[in-house]
DNA sequence: CGCGCCTCCTGTGTGC
DNA sequence: TGCACACAGGAGGCGC
């Protein structure tokens, strides 16, 4: 669930918790929480004593803390990945995977993550920008983000546009309910095929996506239950302003008509049916337009 | 190389 | 009541 407004919210808490203090110890409950990182956890935990966190940083939905020695903590909060600044005195929880105590004490950082489809990382001389994460684009929230780039990036896909809006290489921080939500916004039914999206029309999508993201920012992200919270434990109000995702069967905001959801890489997709319309299959030959 | 599918995980909800 | 299974889904990796 964590996707660009919600980890965004998470790098504002830890820029606020953690950036400028001093790593005293690292400890590791679980090996797959470190990511990438051949050595093994005792190394990791080894390299990161001592050193200050300066920053936190983001792209897409991927954080990184540089660091002062020039490397990088790199995080994915994957599914159900939190960052959570608590007390040491707080009690350790159910999915605790890796602990940051600090030289000046209270809050200690913590990741917790049931699914463990998320991780931590050290990535070396990755303070910049890690280059595990050189593949990711930038975001839409990103100064540097090139929207005439991003258009011709797009039109130029073979592919329907959800898929499309899902790729991290082409642009990043968007997920399922993003998507879903930006699609509707636009009017546009996420197996519209990009090659035939005209350029304003792409640019449209674009704005909406920008929008979408930006009031989530606004509201702390989307949350439907405990597994996406803050950096102190708090949920985001963003589930209330969802016009489509998990509402199926409820009036479409703009027309009334019944949400629909249908099946979508082994997942959902929720939409309006007469607000965006399911374009015709591409039939390069049956060519009967109707 | 581009595209699309599979897999990794575990807690929750549902149906028999 | 209890078991079985679908579902949630980000992203690396692999097959075509």
């Amino acid at each position: 669930m964590p996707e660009l407004p919600e980890v965004e919210t998470v790098r504002a808490g830890l820029a606020r918790w953690v950036a400028g203090r001093t790593i005293a110890t690292v400890e590791v409950h679980h090996p797959r929480a470190i990511r990438r990182h051949l050595p093994g956890s005792m190394h990791f935990a080894a390299v990161l004593a001592g050193r200050k966190i300066l920053d936190v940083c983001r792209r897409g939905k991927y954080l990184w803390l540089p660091l002062d020695s020039g490397d990088a903590i790199l995080a994915h909060l994957g599914m159900s990945g939190q960052l959570l600044c608590q007390p040491a005195s707080a009690p350790d929880e159910p999915h605790l995977r890796v602990r940051l105590r600090f030289t000046d004490g209270d809050p200690e950082l913590r990741f917790v993550d049931q699914r463990t489809f998320g991780g931590l990382a050290v990535s070396e001389a990755g303070a910049d920008l890690p280059h595990e994460i050189a593949h990711i684009a930038r975001d839409p929230m990103d100064p540097l983000f090139s929207d005439a780039g991003f258009v011709a990036a797009l039109r130029a896909r073979h592919t329907e546009v959800k898929r499309a809006l899902l790729d991290q290489s082409l642009i990043s921080g968007v997920g399922n309910i993003y998507a879903d939500e930006a699609l509707w916004r636009a009017r546009l039914h996420g197996a519209r095929p990009t090659d035939r999206l005209t350029g304003p029309a792409a640019l449209r999508l674009l704005a909406y996506v920008r929008e979408v993201l930006a009031e989530a920012i606004g509201q702390g992200g989307t949350s439907f239950d405990a597994l996406y919270v803050n950096v102190n434990g708090e949920s985001g109000y963003f589930d209330r302003s969802l016009s489509v995702y998990g509402r199926e069967g409820e009036p479409c905001p703009r027309c009334g008509n019944p949400i629909r959801r249908e099946p979508f890489m082994n997942r959902s997709s929720y939409s309006c049916p007469r607000c965006q319309p399911r374009p015709r299959t591409r039939r390069p030959q049956a060519a009967s337009a109707g």
